[in-house]
DNA sequence: CGAATTTAGCTCCATATGGAACTATATTTT
DNA sequence: AAAATATAGTTCCATATGGAGCTAAATTCG
């Protein structure tokens, strides 16, 4: 048996296999990462962040990710201390750090996103294009309708 | 700016939203059922388990969820002990523990399955029955595919 | 201006969880 | 049958990560 044959059989379709692929899919490279390039995740989160756009403060990054700062400081403070980011304290309100990636941080990112790239393309390899259409635009609705359903008895009560 | 901006900047837009929607919608809900009911994720996947089938051993949760066996382990123990399930000796193999999920294992169960089905039917509120389902039947082809592109570029190497 | 409040970031602590190694039992091999 | 190997489950250890609270700086309010 194997976890594949329970899908049908939980009231939560949807969301079981949604975690499911998060389970066989990010987690081994996310295993992966850490192994070769010392990196966990909410290092890659910020990276990505960063790579976006250059510049923010680690509170942007709470807010972008919904990470907590405890875990966002950390990330910063590694990502610093491996030299893929800087940290320079403004100028102007001294509790900030203006957070900006580095060509090396920059180079990393790229290695990475190679790497989950290919990982995604053979996911997506069993579909047709049309269908790997499809599947994005519907979780692209899902994703931003977040505001609507995240509240829903999941964060407050 | 949000995480959902960031969507279409990266090279894994599919594997990015999915990863997107495991945070926002299932995490918040494991952290409810922490608080609520005491249990934590292996503790749940345990009891879906065995839900689905009574009467396996831990080693079979090991292989379905590809779980290591300390977790496995850790979470059987667990919910023995409050009693959800019962762990019985394989009178033919010392070595193994017949494990059994309760009438209070499986009205637990009942009870998370409804605050997580409400969770999933808010989060495809958005959506017609009939995207529901194509979404559905996607998202079920990539899971069965599971074998091909899991070896890929993420266990290995 | 001084006090209270807010904000950015960090530290301390508790805990979830994976890796590795260990124990006890069963199976296979010689 | 004895020895080697495999298997089920557990414990030990390292670490990732969230919650609560702390510090320093800025802002708001009296």
């Amino acid at each position: 048996m194997k976890l594949i044959d329970i899908l049908d059989a939980t009231p939560i379709p949807v969301a079981y296999r949604i975690a499911f692929l998060t389970n066989f899919w990010r987690e081994p490279l996310l295993r992966r990462m850490e192994r070769e390039f010392g990196l966990i995740r909410p290092e890659l989160t910020t990276l990505i962040c960063l790579h976006f756009r250059s510049g923010i403060i680690a509170k942007d990054i709470c807010e972008i990710t919904e990470q907590p700062s405890n875990t966002v400081s950390r990330a910063v403070i590694s990502l610093s201390n491996q030299g893929l980011i800087t940290r320079t304290r403004d100028p102007d309100d001294a509790r900030r750090m203006t957070l900006d990636i580095t060509a090396d941080g920059r180079e990393v990112y790229d290695q990475l996103m190679e790497i989950f790239s290919e990982a995604e393309q053979a996911m997506l390899a069993g579909l047709t294009k049309a269908e790997v259409k499809t599947l994005t635009q519907l979780l692209d609705k899902l994703a931003r309708d977040v505001e609507r359903w995240s509240s829903h008895a999941s964060n407050w009560q």
